[in-house]
RNA sequence: GUUCACAUAGCUCAAUUGGAUAGAGUGCUUCCCUCCGAAGGAAGAGGUUGCAGGUUCAAGUCCUGUUGUGAACACCA
């Protein structure tokens, strides 16, 4: 309906022979003001220098659609569009007749995402701080295939550099603790309890016949336990990633020096104390960066460039990083090292999330892989439920800081706005056990009051819904529409009896609430959310 | 010190190319089950959008300054 209108209104600027592109149609927020409503000739004032009034009411008398049964012109100029219903109840057989293919678009057409997300170093389990930037990736990924796209979900898996080595000697540690030898944990050592139930595990198993072992059989050890059980709880947070790639393969199979000497040749590095450096001052950075150590080994920053341009050799035409907003000043200059290569930094979005906050009692608490005092990812989808969790994270958007407190998430679970709209579609499905089977009807006579045109406006609003989600990349547009779904049907149920001893009645209404169950259900999927059939 | 985010109702948050009277939930005060699920519905109170300027037909949204909060500023990753 938007793209109808606004090629009426296009049409009717063309008559007027004015020539401007840039029209908006939306739904304004006040009923009052019409079922859609644009302010072209407010923007067409500066250009034509005239009351904006005048303006909308030449444009008024140039559209013609059979939909609208009125046109209103309001000041300051808004031009308000009341449509006839027709539309409305011809989308309820067209939701019905789509069923889970309802809301699809192929606006990213032709488009072939990647979009990397979660990728904690796996030397801990993921916490509490991973599952907002999973929620994220996770239905930003599943809104752009249902826009079109072709999307790969990808983890990057740091199992190369220090961190890793500290894991490794973190679990020799412990397990020679549980032998009574000497031990030290090193200086940026793990402490949580994952990495002693690792060394517990070995202990059982061997005894004390891997004393011997060198570093790198408890590095690997730790890597695959740890990846192991990541992969465990991504899988429960109903996120299956495509891809784990991993950095030792990135360095396995890249040549850093010829990747080095592009960005030379390009004229972005240079030699200072013995060490090489990016010129990313100049390519959109506060300052310039080692690439090559004085003693020849090369910063993370290489493996990392290597890894961009991996995905971009993998033929993906948009990247997409979700990062915390720790980690903002990396991004120009992994977009300018993309840059200092040759292609176009643009190819490369970087979504930045605010970080989650663990509160108790109104303090802080401070959450650290190192210090082991972080809530679980698992422990927090078994305490406050999977739902609930996915609903959460994606109710808001990316920019707010926001603060969690366990023992409030798990009091509130039951007043979580999830159960909210788990109720309308349990209800539903209620209502469509004990129901006749659903029957094709020709007309809908019943369904005008205020209550159904709400139900059905909002059923109707979807499609524009996830267009939007996916255009602006930003799933949380999903979530709040389907709570504003899940009330308009609260509403209409308690106004109207579904189930009648009029058989017509009866079947319309049954129709209108399958349509709001399949919308309903194919919203909740863009987020990770399973409704249930019962509560 | 420099840079980047964020600041909206008591609390948690919406309002996204600048649009109409800033909206929900929660908490508080009331009302509604003879009836398909009351985990629901209806009504009320609650706001100088941190503060001060500016831009314009129009500012929570853009610009400048300022205060507060968080984060980043290694030849660590």
């Amino acid at each position: 309906m938007i793209e109808k209108l606004t090629n009426n209104i296009k049409e009717s600027l063309k008559k007027l022979d004015i020539d401007f592109n840039d029209i908006l149609v939306e739904r304004p927020s006040k009923k009052e003001n019409g079922d859609y409503a644009s302010n072209i000739a407010l923007k067409l004032t500066k250009l034509l220098k005239e009351d904006p009034m005048k303006i909308a009411e030449k444009i008024k008398n140039n559209i013609n659609n059979d939909c609208i049964e009125k046109i209103e012109i309001v000041k300051p100029g808004f031009i308000n569009f009341f449509l006839n219903k027709k539309y409305l109840y011809e989308n309820i057989d067209e939701v019905i007749k789509l069923g889970s293919d309802y809301g699809r678009n192929n606006l990213c057409e032709g488009k072939n995402y990647n979009v990397e997300f979660v990728s904690a170093n796996p030397t801990g389990i993921l916490h509490l701080g991973n599952a907002r930037g999973g929620a994220y990736g996770d239905s930003l990924a599943r809104i752009l295939r249902f826009s079109g796209a072709k999307v790969t979900e990808e983890y990057y898996v740091n199992d190369a550099g220090n961190q890793i080595n500290n894991l490794g000697l973190s679990i020799q540690a412990r397990y020679f603790e549980l032998l009574n030898r000497e031990s030290h944990m090193p200086e940026n050592g793990y402490y949580g309890k994952e990495i002693i139930a690792i060394a517990k595990n070995l202990y059982e198993k061997y005894q004390d016949t891997l004393v011997d072992k060198d570093i790198e059989f408890y590095k690997e050890i730790g890597i695959n336990e740890l990846l192991g059980k990541i992969k465990k709880v991504l899988k429960d947070y109903r996120i299956n990633f495509d891809v784990y790639t991993s950095e030792r393969s990135i360095i396995a199979n890249t040549n850093m020096k010829s990747m080095l000497d592009t960005m030379g040749k390009n004229g972005y590095t240079y030699k200072k104390d013995g060490a090489l450096w990016l010129k990313s001052s100049e390519l959109g950075d506060s300052k310039d960066h080692v690439l090559i150590k004085n003693d020849g080994l090369y910063t993370y920053l290489v493996p990392d460039i290597a890894y961009h341009v991996n995905k971009i050799k993998r033929g993906f035409t948009n990247l997409i990083d979700v990062l915390g907003t720790d980690h903002h000043g990396y991004v120009a200059r992994l977009k300018g090292s993309l840059q200092a290569l040759g292609y176009d930094r643009n190819i490369l979005d970087v979504k930045l999330l605010q970080l989650v906050r663990l509160v108790k009692d109104n303090v802080e608490v401070k959450m650290s892989k190192r210090s082991g005092n972080a809530v679980s990812l698992q422990e927090l989808l078994e305490e406050v439920g999977i739902n609930a969790t996915r609903y959460f994270f994606t109710m808001r958007s990316l920019d707010t800081q926001m603060d969690f407190d366990l023992e409030m998430a798990k009091k509130t679970s039951n007043e979580n706005p999830v159960y909210y709209i788990s109720y309308a579609y349990a209800r539903i499905c209620t209502i469509l056990a004990k129901a006749p089977t659903l029957e094709n009807v020709a007309e809908y006579l019943s369904l005008n009051d205020e209550y159904a045109y709400n139900v059905l406006e909002k059923v109707y609003e979807f499609p524009n819904v996830v267009k939007q989600a996916s255009l602006k990349q930003l799933p949380h547009l999903i979530t709040n529409y389907v709570y504003d779904l899940a009330n308009s049907f609260h509403i209409y149920y308690s106004k109207n009896r579904i189930i009648t001893d009029n058989k017509a009645e009866t079947m319309e209404r049954l129709r209108l609430i399958t349509a709001v169950k399949i919308t309903l259900k194919n919203a909740l999927d863009l987020i990770g959310v399973i409704p249930p059939e019962k509560m």
